[in-house]
DNA sequence: CTGAAAGCGCTTACAG
DNA sequence: CTGAAAGCGCTTACAG
C-alpha cells in the first residue's frame, strides 16, 4: 500500500515518534532531524493515515449531512442544492471533509452509517421524523437542523423567517394594488410551506384584503408539476383574482407555464410571485418576483455552529432565524 | 465515548475474537452465544466503530466525489448536481458512504484529503487539469472520470456521446426548414461544447446549410447570464437567422430570455434549443427542445465502475460513451 | 531533543 | 466452537 510513518522513520534514521512529532508539530525537534524528514516525507509523497490518526485522538474531521428527499433528487435541487454547496465550501475551510447522504425513508440507516463512522458531527436538512432525530439524539454526538420541519426547542435549529416572509409577500402584493389573491401552497405538514401561507394571509386580513376558500390550492408537493397542476385545477373551479402568490417558486414556475399555456400574459394579465428566490426565479420568462431566502448562509452558519459544538462550546441561541428579503422583478410589476 | 467490543463481549460473557465473528458472519458460533451477543448488541445499541475495521480490512468503504467548479457552485447544479444525486443513491445501494469535495483552484488539495482518509476510490467530475489527474494516478488509487475535459485513454471515463448530439439537433432544425442558423457555444477548452458546435455545423454544412461567423458567439462560460449576454452581442451586430442552437440548455435559456426581453416570441418569431434536458429545459417559457443527456446513467455507470476496480476487475472498454437523445418542445415547434 | 512502549478498536490466523 | 496474541498506523505520555 502507501507508505507508513514507519517507512518515514527508517528512510530517515529516526523514531516513528519525531516523525510524529514534525508532522503534529508538538515537541520538540531538532532543525536538522526536521528537515531531514520534511524532506523524505517530500521524496516519498507520504500521506499520513487520517484513520490511524482519527482512531487515537478520536476525531475524524468528517461531518457528514443527511438530506431527506422524498420526490426531489436533492443535490441538484435548486433550494437544498445550494445549502449543501455553502454546507461544502465552508467545511472545506475548516478542514473538515463532509460524507453527504440523501435519505429517503426517514429511516435511521444514514444515520447508523454516520455513527459507525464516527463522523464528529451531524447536519440534518428538511424534513426528519421525530423518531430519527431521537435516535440521533440519543448518541450524544454533536448535531442540528437546518430548514427543519419539526419544532422542537431541544434541537439547534437554522431556518428562514418565513412569517416574514410571508408577510412581505402579502405588503408587495397588496401595495401593486391587489385586493384579491390565489394561493398555491405545498404540503402543510412542512413548516415553511404552512407559516408562508397563514402569515401572508394573516397580513392580507389585516390590510383589508381577503382570499376565499376556492381560491386556496393545497399541493401535495412543492414541486414545479404540482404548481403547474394547481393552476389548472383552479383555473377550472372559478374566476381567478388577478394575483397569485406560491409558497415557493418552482410552484410559482408551474402555475406561470400554465397561464402561458391558456394564453394568460404575466404580468400584464395577472401577477405571479414566489418565494425562495432559488436561481432559476431570476431565468424565467417573465423572471419572477420572489422572497429571498439566504441560502448559503444557512449552510455556512450550520457548519460554523456545528464547528462550535464539536469544540464543546456552548451555542447560543438555540434558534437562529435568518432575514427573508423582497426581491421584485417583472412577474408582479405594474404594467 | 461509545460502547467497544470490549464492552460488548464483557457484558456478554465471551471474548472480543467471538463478538467479532458473530457481527462479520465469519467463523462458527454457538447459536447460544450467537444469541447473547446479539441481544446485548441490541442492547447497548453498539456501532462497530468502522475506523477500526478499516484500518484492518484494509478497506473503508468510502468513495469519494471531486468536482471542479469554477463559477458555478456545484452541487445545486443542473447538470452535475443530477450526476451526484445519481452517485449517492447508487452509493449508498453498494454500501459505500461518499466523500463529496469541490475543488476550485484545480489544486491537488482535494485529492490529498482523500488519499489522507484512504477512500477506496475516486471519481472525478469535469474539468479536472492533467496535473492532478497524473497526481492522483501515481497513487495507484481506484479512479475514473466522468463527463471529463482531458482526452486520455489511460483514464476509464464517461461521457456523453457528443458528436451524435450535436448532429441529432442539427438535423431536428433543418428538418425543420431553417438553413441559417446562429450558435451560442460555451468554452472550447470544454470537449463538450467544442465537440457539439463542431458536429453541428459539420452536419448542417453536409445538408446543404450554413452558419456563418457574426452568426456564432463564443461565450466565456457556460452559464445563463451569458447566453443572455451572447444573444444581446449577435443581435447588435447582424440580422439574426431564424434558429438558434446553444450547446447546452442555460445557455438557450440566456437566449430566451433576452428574445423575450426585445419582443421577439419564441418559437414563433425564432426556434431556439439546447442541449442537456436539464430539468428547466421542461419548465422554461416556452419548454426548450433539448438534446438529453444521460446524466443519472453517468453517475450510476461511474459509481458500478469504480466498485468494479476496487474489487481488482479489469474494465472494459475504458471509455463509456451514452447515448444522447432529441427531446423535442415547444421552443422549436413549427407554428 | 529523541526513542520505546502502550493504546485507540477492531480482525485474523493460530492454538486448543 | 472459543480465546489469546499480534497487528493495522498512528499519538502520547514517560524516560533518558
Amino acid at each position: 500500500m502507501s507508505y507508513t510513518i514507519k517507512d518515514i522513520a527508517n528512510r530517515a534514521g529516526v523514531s516513528k515518534s519525531t516523525v510524529s512529532r514534525v508532522i503534529s508539530g508538538n515537541g520538540y525537534t531538532s532543525l536538522e532531524t526536521r528537515q531531514k524528514v520534511l524532506d523524505t516525507i517530500q521524496e516519498l509523497h507520504y500521506k499520513p493515515n487520517a484513520l490511524a490518526r482519527a482512531m487515537v485522538s478520536q476525531r475524524t474531521h468528517n461531518i457528514g449531512v443527511i438530506i431527506y428527499r422524498q420526490h426531489h433528487p436533492i443535490a441538484s435541487h435548486p433550494f437544498y442544492g445550494k445549502i449543501l454547496d455553502s454546507i461544502l465550501t465552508t467545511a472545506e475551510s475548516l478542514d473538515y471533509s463532509v460524507f453527504v447522504t440523501t435519505d429517503k425513508e426517514m429511516s435511521s440507516r444514514s444515520a447508523d452509517f454516520m455513527l459507525e463512522k464516527r463522523v464528529d458531527g451531524l447536519i440534518l436538512i428538511s424534513r426528519l421524523s421525530k423518531e430519527v432525530i431521537d435516535y440521533i439524539h440519543s448518541f450524544q454526538i454533536p448535531y442540528l437542523m437546518v430548514n427543519g420541519t419539526v419544532e422542537d426547542d431541544q434541537v439547534i435549529q437554522i431556518v428562514n423567517n418565513d412569517e416574514k416572509g410571508g408577510r412581505l409577500a402579502a405588503e408587495h402584493l397588496f401595495q401593486l394594488g391587489h385586493r384579491q389573491f390565489s394561493i398555491i401552497t405545498g404540503p402543510q405538514e412542512h413548516r415553511s410551506h404552512y407559516l408562508r401561507f397563514q402569515s401572508f394571509r394573516r397580513r392580507i386580513e389585516e390590510l383589508g384584503g381577503n382570499i376565499l376558500k376556492e381560491h386556496v390550492y393545497f399541493s401535495p408537493t412543492s414541486r414545479f408539476e404540482d404548481g403547474f397542476k394547481g393552476l389548472n385545477i383552479m383555473w377550472e373551479r372559478s374566476r381567478l383574482p388577478l394575483a397569485i402568490f406560491a409558497t415557493n417558486d418552482m410552484l410559482a414556475l408551474g402555475a406561470i407555464q400554465s397561464l402561458w399555456e391558456k394564453g394568460v400574459r404575466v404580468p400584464e394579465d395577472m401577477a405571479v410571485m414566489g418565494f425562495d428566490n432559488v436561481e432559476y426565479s431570476a431565468m424565467s420568462v417573465p423572471p419572477l418576483t420572489s422572497i429571498h431566502v439566504e441560502k448559503e448562509k444557512m449552510g455556512y452558519d450550520a457548519v460554523i455552529t456545528l464547528d462550535r459544538l464539536i469544540k464543546g462550546e456552548t451555542v447560543n441561541p438555540v434558534w437562529i432565524e435568518l432575514e427573508p428579503k423582497l426581491v421584485v422583478r417583472k412577474s408582479t410589476l405594474r404594467v
